[in-house]
Formats: structure tokens, sequence, C-alpha cells
DNA sequence: CTTATATATGAACAAAGATTTATATGAAAA
DNA sequence: TTTTCATATAAATCTTTGTTCATATATAAG
């Protein structure tokens, strides 16, 4: 299927817990723990859509002592949303 | 919530049968009985498809004789796939 | 007025996806 | 080298969403 990647995209960043990661860290390099409170869901909950979002390229960890930091793989993700927000306020 | 109506949005795209009937309607102005044809699904389905993406406001439709016309609501939506396809040829 | 064609809709069912729970792993501190 | 802290993972469960099936509606044709 052509459409694929495309659509594994899509449904990654069509999840409002997925959505706020990346809200999150779109501000810059954030642990789990951070994103957890942040978030104010559990460990697991957040460890799980990490996994999804990497799965699919969104983003990139890396190990930091005792703490494992996560990053937007690209800047480039922003225009997405924005372009989001901007067709969400034009109709829907 | 702030990012409901944008969610709505992405998840509303991030469907492959709602994805194709977008991709069908932007080479123009559809019947129901095209849709079903271009993509070989059942009546009911695309029926079901276009009643969401109606509520979702991506498209539009008016009738025509026995016939209801469907069209995408603002051309605009076309970056939205544009922007996905080059994320998802960039790193998914 | 009856029939045929095109589409819509509600309810039942199935599949996919999210969340929780329990447990494992791995690094650092004691 | 045991304990603690941070994160990961597997399995079970719950929820949402997609699909099918049966039926309704609305227009046009006969």
């Amino acid at each position: 299927m052509v459409i694929d990647k495309q659509l594994r995209l899509l449904k990654c960043v069509a999840d409002e817990t997925r959505f706020q990661i990346i809200l999150t860290l779109k501000k810059g390099e954030r642990c789990v723990c951070d994103i957890m409170e942040e978030l104010d869901k559990e460990q697991s909950l957040i460890s799980h859509h990490l996994q999804a979002m990497r799965k699919c390229g969104l983003i990139r960890k890396r190990r930091e002592g005792k703490k494992i930091m996560y990053r937007l793989a690209d800047p480039s993700i922003l225009r997405l949303l924005t372009d989001v927000e901007k067709l969400a306020n034009k109709f829907c």
C-alpha cells in the first residue's frame, strides 16, 4: 500500500496523549518523568506511547544517567501541527 | 480541551478508507456510487465514512437528482496531505 | 401509485487501540 | 552487592472505532 507510511504517521499523531507529548517535546528535551508529570498520566502509559512514537520515527531517545531523555526527531513535525491547527480553526 | 478540534480533524484523516476518499475527491466532485466503485467498498461503509467526514467539516454534499455529490470543503485540506507525505518520507 | 435506484441510518458485531496491572531491567547510590 | 530510582515490557482488560447487515428514506422513472 502506497499511503501506508502516511497513515502510520497520522495515526501516531491522532491520539490525545501522543499529541500532548509532542506539544511537551516542542518545548525541548524531556525525560519520562517530566512528561508523566506534565500530562498527569501513569508512567507505563507514557512509556507505551513513547515506544509507539519512536517506532514511527517521530521521536529519539538518549540515556543520561538513570534517566532517558526524549526529543522530537525533527522540527519539521511542528509544521504539521501548525497546519492542523489552521485547518481545524477553518472549518472543524 | 483546547486541542480537541485538531484531534478530531486528525482522527478523521487518519483512517485508510477516509484518506482514500479524500484522494478521490481531490480529483473532483463524486457521488457515493463513484466512490464505492473506486475504492471497491460497500455502499453502507462509504456512507458511514462520508457522514463522519461531513460532521468533521471536511466535505460538503449537494443533491443532483437521485445522486448526492460530495466534494472537499476546502482545497487547503490537500496541503495537509502534502505535508504528511513529506514527513512520512523523511523519517517514518 | 408502484417500482427501481441511490443513499442514509441504526443496531449488532468485530477489530484495533488505549489503559492498567504486575513485573522486569538497568544504572546509580548507599 | 543490595537498595533505590527511572524506565520498559508483557499480558489482561477496557474503550473506541470500523464494518456489516438489515431496513428506511427520498427521488425519479414507469
